[in-house]
DNA sequence: AACGCGGGGTA
DNA sequence: TACCCAGCGTT
């Protein structure tokens, strides 16, 4: 076994050394530099990581360059990127590193692991690739590839399998060279034992893999089943004044975090709430008193006396991991009429009109992106509302 | 242990 | 469609 696992080892590392990807954060060892890097990489692919990789190291070079940036403008340049999270703890880990640890990552492992946004793997890989210690870094990749060379049965779900497997690499990763044996592992799991049809006949390590001698390559890795994603219908507004249109932030927390919208009607399927309201139209209206009268019985009350007629002006679905989101477009028809002239806006949370040509100084989800190319693409098809 | 949290590529 | 991706934090 032991024997096995040093051979695993020596020839995944060999194999690496001749064949592996040149990704920019191959090129050095600066533990900051592989902490943006792994925390990108986080649940995001390769390809998709590099372009933000480069424009964020180049932005902020340093951990006190980022620790000292406003975070609105480190969400721009996580935009598009998912999971903004992982931004905002990046963030504040650096403000803990300047502060603290004076400007430099610690290379301790409780200091490491103490940092925001930094779990089991991602101290294993900053230990590894950047300190070259027996850390283990199990991600996806790695649970792929040794449940399948040790041809594991149970759902790489479930912790004791993953404390297993971690064990096991801290086992090879001793008998290596930590900082190229991790991603080693990862690079086979990326390029050779791939998900769907793994590449079995270009495997460094083929003639001791447990599950290509079992035939067990296409049921393994195991999972636990996924639970259904919820569904909900987006009622947002389109509200313009001249070459401006209304927009608010989204809370800080939660979903899609400080990033902005139109404003909008989050309506779950089924209806959660105590008395839903009987068709988008109304959502529509409701929303529209509260922008223009404020909350509650006020709104209530001047929703009846003052109808608005609206219409459907835009539709976009967007699909989260854990939600399907149908947005709908309305715009009031008769609000420039009635009102020659800019009037308050009551907003329950900050809000701003933003012109369309500074649609690209805000940060927007993706699914509002898409909406708003659709609403400005006619006088605006020329121009890139959205890169930096 | 289960859930919330983005967006995109692939079969 | 469904699955999965260099996962983490909260409850």
């Amino acid at each position: 076994m032991e024997e096995s696992l040093a051979a695993f080892a020596h020839t995944l590392e060999a194999w690496y050394n001749q064949t592996s990807r040149d990704l920019p954060w191959r090129r050095t060892s600066d533990p900051y530099a592989i902490l943006v890097s792994e925390t990108m990489l986080q649940q995001t692919r390769v390809e998709t990581v590099i372009p933000y990789y480069e424009r964020f190291m180049k932005r902020f070079p340093t951990p006190v360059d980022l620790a000292n940036a406003e975070t609105d403008d480190v969400l721009k340049l996580w935009e598009g990127l998912g999971y903004y999270r992982r931004a905002r703890n990046l963030k504040t880990a650096m403000e803990v590193v300047r502060d603290r640890h004076g400007g430099r990552i610690p290379d301790r492992p409780e200091e490491l692991e103490a940092l925001p946004g930094i779990g089991p793997y991602t101290l294993g890989a900053v230990q590894s690739i950047a300190f070259n210690r027996p850390f283990p870094a199990v991600d996806g990749n790695v649970l792929r590839v040794m449940s399948r060379y040790l041809a594991i049965e149970d759902p790489v779900d479930l912790p004791a399998v993953k404390r297993r497997i971690e064990r096991e690499v801290a086992r090879a990763l001793a008998e290596g060279t930590p900082r190229v044996l991790t991603q080693a592992i990862m690079e086979l799991g990326a390029l050779v034992c791939v998900p769907k049809r793994p590449r079995c006949e270009a495997c460094p390590v083929a003639a001791s893999c447990k599950a290509l001698a079992l035939g067990a390559t296409d049921r393994l890795p195991q999972r636990l089943p996924k639970r259904s994603r919820r569904r909900q219908t987006v009622v947002a507004l389109w509200i313009t004044r001249g070459q401006s249109f209304w927009a608010e932030k989204r809370p800080e927390g939660g979903l899609l975090g400080g990033m902005w919208q139109l404003p909008a009607v989050e309506i779950d399927h089924p209806p959660q709430a105590a008395s839903p309201l009987a068709s988008l139209e109304e959502y529509a209206r409701a929303r529209y008193a509260e922008l223009r009268f404020g909350q509650a019985a006020q709104a209530a009350a001047v929703r009846e006396e003052t109808p608005v007629a609206f219409e459907r002006v835009c539709e976009a679905t967007h699909a989260f991991t854990h939600l399907d989101w149908t947005v709908v477009v309305y715009a009031p028809l008769e609000y420039d009429q009635v009102e020659g002239q800019p009037f308050d806006m009551h907003a329950s949370r900050e809000g701003a009109w933003v012109a369309f040509e500074e649609i690209s100084k805000f940060v927007w989800p993706k699914v509002y992106q898409d909406v708003l190319r659709q609403l400005t693409h006619e006088k605006h098809k020329q121009l890139n509302l959205f890169s930096c």
